[in-house]
DNA sequence: TAGATTGTTAATCGATTAACAATC
DNA sequence: TAGATTGTTAATCGATTAACAATC
């Protein structure tokens, strides 16, 4: 069955908690009770979790920590790897360029683009920066599935219909817009203005 | 009473559409139907989330778009100026520093500071970079109560201790790891890796 | 007036938590 | 064996949706 977006990000929390745990002090088994202390869930909940990825546990022992790393690593697909192209080569995707975690969840980005022309061809953080003329191209030639939007927002759109006219599956969107795609194309919005609201609302 | 974070992120989600539809075609009234339809949420919870911030409609007309605005710009508190530093002067952070929404929330970045020796005293995005020594000292200062974090995450704790230790009420953190600080301090964590793993799952 | 839309109460749905027998 | 922890069913809680009288 499809797991929801709540078990999914609870799932999450579990594979950094343990990662930094074990990354600290190595341990072989660990409680339900003990990660629902450290995260502030339910022990219930956690030992729900394992059970809906197929995780058993052993009675007066819990689990082990390695089995449930992998389990979560494999039901989440981290281990399977995704090929992707980054679109705008600001500073924001000049940030994510660099960002040190993707290869462990599986992210490979293979190319990257820009449509500024005084960019194209200069290098960024090991790539030759591309022109978005030849994005279709590259996507249908080496079977991206998925692209990192970090451009600005006015030619946002633009793009992604362009993204989605190549059968491009997913889009990670980190422009501060909505975009407009097909029902079988993903969206992810890294929105900055929900953490901007909770932030303004709590300093109230 | 406190409104709970679904409410806030739908709250947002209804702000961000008005805007974008009256700067499209300036319309005075819309109905829970019509932002529902959009937004594909049920009207009933349209009429609830309004009802919950003192908002009234008008039987067979709707709701007066302007007033919808202002009562969520005023429950978020988005007419209430924040002050805030940002600490860390890397790609991501200077991706922060030019990104152009955040004076329409009522965030205001008043210094930023780097620990970098190289960078401190140099300009960027019309800022000088101050040294990381002085934060406490600037922060006291100037009653600043939100600090937004984009550092390495080697530093990231022992910046977050500096931080609470001046008495800071928020920390928004662009940093991948999860902070330890006092009960009376929100941390609001921008972990890029809940977006990837939802992607991660989604393209499996 | 007639009809569309609101505001609100009641019903449903799903997610979280409690309880407890089974297990190691 | 005794006792701690799991796996699972039942109970609770909260959020979403339906229904409908009140309103413009």
């Amino acid at each position: 069955m499809q797991l929801k977006r709540v078990v999914l990000e609870r799932l999450m929390r579990y594979h950094r908690f343990l990662s930094q745990t074990t990354k600290i002090k190595p341990i072989q088994t660990i409680t339900s009770a003990q990660i629902a202390e450290a995260l502030d869930i339910d022990p219930t909940q956690v030992r729900k979790d394992f059970g809906a990825i197929g995780l058993m546990g052993i009675g007066r022992v819990g689990y082990q920590v390695e089995d449930v790393c992998c389990a979560i690593r494999q039901v989440m697909g981290f281990d399977h790897e995704n090929a992707a192209v980054l679109i705008g080569v600001g500073q924001l995707g000049g940030a994510l360029l660099t960002y040190p975690g993707f290869e462990k969840y599986g992210l490979m980005i293979e190319a990257v683009f820009d449509s500024d022309p005084a960019k194209v061809g200069r290098r960024k953080a090991g790539y030759t920066i591309r022109s978005t003329r030849t994005l279709k191209q590259y996507i249908r030639n080496y079977n991206i599935r998925l692209a990192i939007l970090c451009t600005p927002v006015e030619v946002s759109q633009t793009l992604t219909d362009r993204l989605t006219s190549t059968g491009i599956k997913a889009i990670w969107n980190f422009t501060p817009t909505s975009l407009n795609v097909p029902a079988d194309v993903l969206v992810r919005n890294e929105h900055i203005s929900l953490g901007l609201s909770e932030i303004a609302y709590h300093l109230k």
